[in-house]
DNA sequence: GCCGAACCGTAACGTACGGTACGGCTGTCG
DNA sequence: CGACAGCCGTACCGTACGTTACGGTTCGGC
């Protein structure tokens, strides 16, 4: 919430030159994380250095960019049009959260969070305001009018918004992100996403669905 | 899960300079993050580089031999004597909660964490998995039993305890080591993790308490 | 065909930092 | 007291990498 207010829609301003050069920082950042080079850059994307310079900066513009182009990248947002039943509802929830678990648990954004997260200690850049903006803030813009409506079907029953958003994003992620930043492998295949992703959802219900009498399930 | 073993209980082998120094660098990497120099650790500690590497071997070994030192600082835990009523049990749960929350707030915490995402990365040394062994797992070791100890007093319903963990830990946690990990200034104070405390202890037993009909709140 | 701009590839520079070597100081043991 | 081990402070070395500079090439406009 404290958070400066990062802008983000500046990826029109941007060549395809300049988006193909990106996607190889993208690409060579997955692989190498925070170690990659201006060098390996040029490399991989056959432009020169000078280039590079010219049209970022320096390293950390190129970083910011880089991010940010991802991030322009991941911007598909199917709002969902209010569907007031319980079926529909619940189908959104699960979606949500199914798209969540696979966006987090991607190499993508694996190295992204990675190299935000070691930039954030000692902050030249916003790199880590830039991924926060677009992961879990953006999800929590999209998400919240469909828990309203929610509300509003009748369907849900909470007082803040807000801070149901946030129960739900701990049923979804859970400990999943914090593992996988920090190295475990942790196989999240479709199936197990997708029973995850149920879970969490029943569990939402369970705690804010309006219909008394529900029960959470373990399985 | 598939971690590797990393043995911990080594913190034995440092004489009360080697902890002076470690302490030193401890500080230093929560003030400069992952950006600390041998040179500088040597200068706040007041002894020679020679010495630290003669010591630790190298600097993963310097950041390696850090992250086990403030590791084992944190080895406290009261397991909780077998409280069977309803009463001890959320108090019990409550404490963990809000335990687990002042710790992922701390500045250490999140120092250590960062750059353990760091260099999870490119995975030279095993950091990553020395936190989780030490944050994560450390705090499933020791609250299954109590969450077992529920079941069998007929107070909590669960097939799985490792899946009802991280429920719990879901609930606790939600977004908020993810933020602070990635810069966002994020005010807890004790109050504000007492109310978060109080508020995933109810929401879990919700879900997963004994007796029917209970029903979460959001406030 | 000619000019300038943009860009590629590469060489070169400066610096920061990990790692090593060495002289000097202190305390301990014989 | 002398030998010696451990350690401090510092100078030093090698390298990696960010950044700059420059010659050569391509290409659109005239």
């Amino acid at each position: 919430m404290l958070l400066a207010n990062a802008d983000i829609d500046n990826s029109q301003a941007l060549t395809e030159r300049q988006k193909a050069v990106l996607d190889a920082a993208l690409r060579l950042l997955v692989e190498e994380g925070d170690h990659l080079t201006m060098t390996a850059v040029a490399r991989r994307a056959s432009c020169s250095k000078e280039t590079l310079y010219k049209w970022f900066g320096d390293r950390d513009g190129l970083l910011t960019a880089t991010v940010q182009w991802q991030a322009s990248k991941v911007r598909v947002a199917p709002v969902d049009g209010k569907g007031l039943d319980l079926a529909s509802l619940t189908a959104s929830l699960e979606r949500f959260a199914s798209d969540w678990l696979k966006v987090i648990s991607s190499d993508t954004s694996i190295a992204l969070n990675r190299v935000a997260v070691g930039h954030a200690g000692s902050g030249k850049d916003d790199l880590g305001a830039v991924v926060l903006e677009n992961g879990r803030f953006a999800l929590a813009k999209r998400l919240k009018p469909v828990l309203e409506a929610g509300r509003q079907a009748g369907l849900l029953e909470f007082s803040d918004a807000e801070t149901a958003f946030r129960t739900f994003f701990g049923l979804v992620a859970r400990d999943v992100q914090i593992r996988l930043l920090l190295g475990d492998r942790l196989e999240l295949t479709e199936a197990a996403i997708g029973g995850d992703a149920a879970r969490a959802t029943q569990q939402f219900l369970a705690l804010h669905g309006a219909k008394p009498g529900r029960r959470g399930s373990d399985s």
